[in-house]
DNA sequence: AATTCGTGGGG
DNA sequence: TCCCCAAGAAT
């Protein structure tokens, strides 16, 4: 049995001293946090930078500041606002929750309760009934598996490792404080404990790290190897008629699901034809990186000859450039460019 | 259980 | 330029 490690006191002191102010964060000691803004904000956070975020997050609380605003939003608003945050599952997913909990009369106070949520896993309703409710449930993120494989030099790979990470994981969470001692560890990982060059100099943790010790921190956690990216080709169409250009709703379920987007083809599994009969001509290449594929996709511009077969004609200066995916942004800026020319 | 989901910043 | 990665969830 590894040895037992008493590291709550100690982080949590650090914690009161060099907690970060964040928009959605209730500073040590004050006051209970509101539920909904928890919520969203850790939805928003998975797999995102607090960087990115920050706006997204003020935009939506101003829009909707409660959750039974957000359950009455229309969902091309709430998908338009989501835009360029990437994983549109979870601005789906989001509306469906909302409405849930709206309709439920409010969020659900325990960590199964609200697991049971569209959207919420075993990271986030840990994270909010620890955060919001003070149960001493234990948070394990990309952070926490970071610290803790160094704190217990855990030299199995992730994703491998990440039951034997959560199990140390809970030995540390303290009984009072969970919300607190969650997001210090957060904090611990992503200012002090880095993935690269971690400051181990300035770590309260510093005595009770075995990886420092061992002088390995910086090579942990080890990670399996990643399959090389492929890379795609497709075709998107600047259908024009007048002084509009064609939009469509992507399909619900998918690469960019449920978003705003000029037609395109071939590069998300769907073979489509052009949406029109048009003098199609080529007009540039767009490249775009996605999780697990590059994609180069070739842009085509043509004025349209009778009506599409999909999609709705929407007037230039109705386009909002911000209500698109970041890869439909460089689409249309490369577009843009072409019809003021 | 392994894949599929965006995007932008940093080294 | 390229790779890594960031408060993961759904299937």
């Amino acid at each position: 049995m590894r040895d037992n490690k008493v590291i709550a006191p100690h982080l949590l002191d650090w914690y009161d001293r060099h907690a970060r102010d964040l928009p959605w964060r209730v500073p040590p000691g004050g006051g209970r946090a509101d539920p909904y803004r928890v919520w969203l904000s850790e939805v928003m956070l998975q797999q995102t930078t607090v960087a990115a975020v920050k706006d997204y997050f003020i935009r939506f609380t101003t829009l909707w500041p409660t959750v039974q605003d957000l359950a009455a939003a229309d969902d091309a608003d709430v998908m338009a606002e989501w835009a360029g945050l990437g994983y549109y599952a979870r601005a789906r997913n989001l509306l469906a929750c909302a409405r849930a909990v709206s309709a439920a009369g409010g969020f659900p106070t325990t960590r199964d309760g609200l697991r049971t949520l569209p959207g919420i896993g075993p990271y986030t309703s840990a994270a909010i009934a620890a955060i919001v409710w003070d149960l001493p449930e234990t948070v394990v993120d990309g952070n926490v598996e970071r610290v803790v494989a160094r704190l217990f030099a855990v030299r199995t790979p992730l994703p491998a490792a990440k039951p034997e990470l959560t199990g140390l994981a809970e030995t540390l969470t303290p009984r009072q404080r969970a919300g607190d001692f969650a997001q210090a560890m957060m904090d611990l990982g992503a200012t002090i404990c880095t993935p690269r060059n971690p400051a181990c100099g300035i770590c309260p943790l510093i005595d009770d790290c075995d990886a420092r010790a061992q002088g390995i921190a910086a090579e942990l956690p080890r990670k399996a190897a990643k399959a090389a990216k492929p890379s795609r080709i497709g075709i998107a169409w600047i259908a024009r008629q007048g002084e509009a250009v064609l939009l469509e709703e992507r399909p619900a379920r998918g690469l960019l699901g449920g978003t705003l987007a000029f037609p395109s083809a071939g590069w998300d599994g769907r073979d489509l034809p052009p949406p029109g009969v048009a003098d199609w001509h080529e007009i540039g290449e767009v490249r775009h990186v996605f999780t697990h594929f590059n994609l180069s996709l070739t842009v085509m511009m043509g004025d349209l000859d009778g009506a599409p077969d999909r999609g709705r004609l929407v007037p230039l200066r109705q386009i909002d450039r911000s209500a698109l995916p970041g890869l439909m942004r460089k689409v249309w800026d490369m577009a843009r460019s072409r019809i003021a020319a």
